[in-house]
DNA sequence: CTGAAAGCGCTAACAT
DNA sequence: ATGTTAGCGCTTTCAG
């Protein structure tokens, strides 16, 4: 940008050390030099040089944050905890979108690597861990977001059994027995672990069954409603009191099938979803949903960064809860 | 992170100049050289330090991007499209999130001044103009988003007037004459500029008539559904046969009480809502929207950076045109 | 409490 | 085609 602490220094009459430490708001510079000088930063419009502070000082307040859905507000909500969290240690979080293409993830994380970040925070495929652990090396950690742990990192994921746990469970203390079950593929992580917490909760009842499991292979409005479409077929003997759908989209799906064939909600069918997306609430039945605790999961990162950097050796894994947010879809 | 281009020199046995270029994939490095270089780059777990080329040459690779709201998918999606236009050119967009906090916005501007992005790209509320001007002066531009331009940056936004306009003109080539329009606050902008296009259309038509303007105070479900019921209750005489919804969070609102009443969408009344959110077209009517080329915007501005550095005088005010998508809840 | 000076790791110009 | 070297702008001793 043309004017550096050099010339600043000259116009102020002081030293380039004496501006730096005014610049930076340390210690004890006389109040009539700090004057001089910031009249000096202000007419020469000064900007601090990063590139040459992080050079010699070796250190960076940008955390890296790799995503792999920047519309997803799962993410979105994570990346605000995690920023929260980083104003507290006067950092700021930057936000690479990789959009769910491995060619982006490595780009972003070798910017970040390259920029000497303070750490990078990702929710990863996993083809990056190995340079991850470079950087690791270097003294640059790295903390995984999701269920998916490497020995190597640190990581921060919900609890996405106990989401399953809790969901089912709430609509049998409201009375339900005949209990299905929607989402898939079964081949991701996060929702065979909410089936498993599902069907704990049927096991721990006494009672209910698992009338049901319906093995989605995605988890939009059009496959929840086809799956509606399914139920609605269902002869009265083997439809469910009660569905359990591990999204908020396929609940959506649901209520609409539901819906154009007058059964209504929650009286012959009662209906939890996932994610507490901000559509659930505004829904014209009003969507119970298992709100994930995004902003912590974000903050938790963040804190986890800065513990690793303090200790290199050890790892955290943690898990956050999911927790409940009753409305009108599965009321008694 | 320890291990420099001098390490990697000294183990490859070459100069620090020839790392240099076989690690930048510059000229004409012997092959023998090159392998041996590569070698020594992998056995040390070399990462180039982005501060200390940033610091020598003087220029970055990272376009910053400040948004007020990471779970607007409208901001996602300029992102990604801003990402897209900036790989082309080698670069890489980080983005922050002002969270609608004046003071963020001021953080992450002076976080991407001082690192010398190539350049910011921002959705403001105006108060970080003259901070921006001033990295001008330094030979970093700034790009605004959106209608309200400032005579010291370019800009890119989309043509709401023409959006407004196209809206009312499909309603009313639909067959529809009793057009109401709901939307608000008018004091702002985008929407005041719906409403002028809307009117527009109605003008130019014949015999179309604006029947009323909903004036809000927010874009919400539930005030589209309060709008809605008003709707309802207004005697035969004076019920719209058309509504255009200055957001798709308001149509579906109203369509949530048409529903409720009975009132069916589209044969009683015609539709059309903004943005085409990704619910629009999975609902149980899908709904007429007007779409704006989200990543047309963010690639334009970020071509708009680059256009400034090369051209820092001229300033571009660029208008991108909304379309219309056509779906069941405005059919005839 | 202030000034002077030595680099941080890299690039690019120049010398070889 | 490769090596040498002078800084980029800043922080941070170390003297004064």
């Amino acid at each position: 940008m043309g004017v550096g602490l050099r010339e600043v220094a000259a116009r102020a009459g002081v030293s380039v050390g004496t501006v730096s430490n005014v610049v930076n708001g340390r210690a004890t510079v006389a109040q009539e030099y700090v004057d001089r000088v910031n009249e000096a930063v202000l007419a020469l419009g000064f900007v601090r040089n990063d590139a040459a502070r992080a050079l010699r000082s070796g250190t960076s307040r940008t955390v890296g944050m790799v995503l792999p859905d920047g519309s997803n507000p799962f993410y979105s909500n994570v990346a605000l905890g995690a920023c929260n969290a980083a104003m507290l240690n006067n950092n700021i979080v930057l936000v690479g979108n990789s959009n769910n293409e491995p060619e982006r993830e490595v780009r972003y994380v070798d910017a970040f690597g390259e920029q000497r970040a303070r750490g990078i925070v990702i929710a990863s495929t996993g083809n990056v861990y190995d340079r991850l652990d470079q950087f690791a090396k270097g003294g640059m950690p790295s903390i995984l977001l999701g269920p998916d742990v490497d020995e190597r990192f640190s990581s921060v994921a919900p609890d996405d059994a106990l989401g399953g746990r809790i969901g089912v469970e709430h609509l049998i203390g409201t009375g339900r027995r005949r209990i299905a079950i929607v989402g898939g593929p079964m081949s991701l992580r996060v929702l065979a672990d909410r089936l498993a917490g599902a069907n704990q909760a049927i096991a721990k009842s006494n009672g209910a069954v698992t009338l049901q499991v319906f093995d989605t292979t995605d988890r939009t409005i059009l496959t929840g409603r086809r799956v509606g479409e399914q139920i609605i077929g269902l002869t009265a003997g083997f439809r469910p009191d009660a569905v359990f759908a591990m999204t908020d989209l396929l609940a959506i799906g649901l209520m609409q099938a539901f819906d154009a064939h007058q059964i209504v909600v929650p009286r012959e069918i009662g209906i939890v979803g996932y994610d507490d997306i901000d559509f659930a609430s505004t829904l014209s039945v009003p969507l119970t949903s298992i709100r994930q605790p995004m902003e912590i999961i974000g903050a938790r990162a963040v804190d986890l960064i800065e513990a690793q950097r303090a200790d290199p050796v050890t790892r955290q894994h943690m898990t956050v809860e999911p927790t409940l947010v009753s409305r009108a879809s599965s009321r008694p």
